[in-house]
DNA sequence: CATGAATGAGCATTCATTCAT
DNA sequence: CATGAATGAATGCTCATTCAT
């Protein structure tokens, strides 16, 4: 209470979590050292222990947050509306648009979910299959009204995902398209992969 | 090559080849140490090095030898036709069960390109273009005849390699559907995403 | 004792002390950090270091102050007599109860004389000399007056000063034999190993 | 065994032991590194665990191998008679010389204890116990054939080896007494205290 | 009087690799 | 063809201590 709150160590804290999410992205988090992680932030090793009690913790906190953040923006995307194909087009835009911004943390999220302690794996597991549902619940509704023609909803939900979050291991910023045109081009792989002929629009 | 066939250096490398598929699609290969290695294989640390150099050349030898057989698997599994819809139908169902059947092998090859150092991954790198190069060649000649509808070859290419490639994240065996039915679910999705009408079949 | 009595700072420096005690006798002074010290009394670990300029120090007065405590204690129970079997009864009694209702502090100090620095160590080991001093002069005016018999009084000064302290390393809280009874072995034991035909009494 | 047996491994896992044994009873468990212990013995410290897989365990070992070698000691120094006075002084005198004889293991015996784990702990202390009980039985039969006086087998035993081993905290080599005047001085306390009128002999 | 942020040195342990045998 | 001993560097983490606030 003798200090500002807000101060150094909010500032420390954010800076961690900004250096692991580059560095771990860009070497897996393996291979990143605790004191190469402190030098990119410019503390000691030490310090980034009052932090994250462990590196391990460090990591589950990443993921989790990703995932909450994940999962709060396409609820605050989602249109107000009940038709599936508007719903499916959405989200798909979402995703795209979503991992193609947020890369890094896309990234560590898919790659390092085997790093997870065995004790921290099912939460974050728990988040992803919570996003997943949305998907699921989409392509249900729109087989129930006759607007999807799939045959297997939970393997189209996870082909789809698969299919759309692939857009971060080509796409890199200053290409052939951007991320307007990219978007639009899986939206629309989307939409055809289960039958619903709908315009795409921006 | 340089060795005689079937001396017990044959063996062994052999041992260790397939020791290290599965200890590193399991821990990741900055998890799997050169002393775990040669424990599972049986011999000691040392004897590893009378096979590669380093462990990183182990990693690349793997990681070269799984492409090569890949595509060397597509080629002779590849029908006698040019018809782009009977190519992308076998395309899309060979992918789906080699990556069913060869899981780690596979894993390892999309988790451990990081672990590449610069002087290995272009090789490896090539290679996995050259595989996609022929799914997208397929795409171009369905474009050209009027057979598929895509707005954009390349990215529809990675796009499909992703959601095909995507069944290695979450089937298991003994799951609610055989690989034969799960072939089917993909080859469907892959040639519904470019509007091409086709039967599937087994 | 510069400070004010019965301020802030006099409590947090006998909180500070109890802490220190029960936690070092527990895990070892180098088993015990200053943070898990400040996190037991209920400060951050920098106020620590208002009280006690290094660890070392924080040990140094731990032990100094039992030392001092243990001689003027002695120094008050000592029967105003010259009779060397009532002294020596005396002191046994006293030794023994002493180093059971403080075991902790017994402890560390013998325990963790190894851990002082070369600059604190000699002014306690005087101390304890100081202790065994008054053993040793017991024994030698027993032997002066023929009521002791004895080989040799600084072994025999050792050895009965050792006997009595092993107390600590057995004896536990409602144990078989309570302390009364227990001081009464030891005393007897004693007097015995002296030749010393003395009634025990309480 | 391409290896000649007993060769480098062998000598430097018993300069291991010795080294640590000295270091260890100069500046306790916790006070010695596996750097400065690999440093006394001339290799890195990674060499190390090639012979104890951690630190603990190279405690526990060391402290195992004592605790047998002292109770082979005893068994074989022990006299072939039932003379309760006889076998009391041969204990004294043995226990007497083997603590001063091996004075760094029998003190890390006792001070590192409680830097044993959970684990390892009980076996030391079973073997503690083991030993203690060969003195026990002398006092009890000493007692039944009436030719002991005590009040108090067990606190008597524990009175007994306490004054004995402490022997160790005050003797140093080149003293006033040789160690047969030492050992003979705690002989006859020891005969004393039980009330045994034996002659004590070399 | 006390906090909270940080340091820099140190610790036990693991690792890829080498090489005489 | 393989072993077993050793290296030297690195890793995650802890610690006593400092000091601006």
């Amino acid at each position: 209470m003798a200090r500002t709150a807000g101060s150094e160590g909010t500032k420390t804290e954010a800076a961690i979590r900004e250096a692991a999410v580059e560095l771990i992205a860009r070497h897996g988090f393996e291979g990143v050292s605790m004191r190469r992680l402190a030098e990119a932030v410019g503390v000691q090793a030490g310090t980034l222990y009052r932090y994250f009690p462990t590196k391990q913790a460090l990591l589950a906190s990443m993921m989790r947050e990703h995932m909450r953040h994940l999962i709060d923006s396409w609820r605050r995307a989602r249109p107000a509306t009940d038709d599936p194909a508007a719903l499916l087009s959405a989200f798909a835009r979402f995703h795209v648009r979503y991992h193609m911004d947020r890369r890094d943390e896309v990234f560590i999220n898919y790659m390092e979910l085997r790093s997870l302690d065995p004790e921290n794996a099912p939460e974050i597991v728990a988040l992803r299959k919570e996003y997943e549902g949305e998907l699921r619940a989409i392509l249900a509704q729109g087989v129930a009204k006759g607007v999807f023609r799939t045959p297997d909803v939970p393997v189209t939900a996870m082909a789809l995902i698969a299919m759309l979050t692939g857009v971060t291991t080509w796409r890199q910023a200053g290409g052939r398209l951007g991320p307007q045109a990219i978007a639009d081009i899986y939206t629309r792989l989307t939409l055809d992969a289960v039958g619903a002929r709908a315009s795409v629009e921006a």
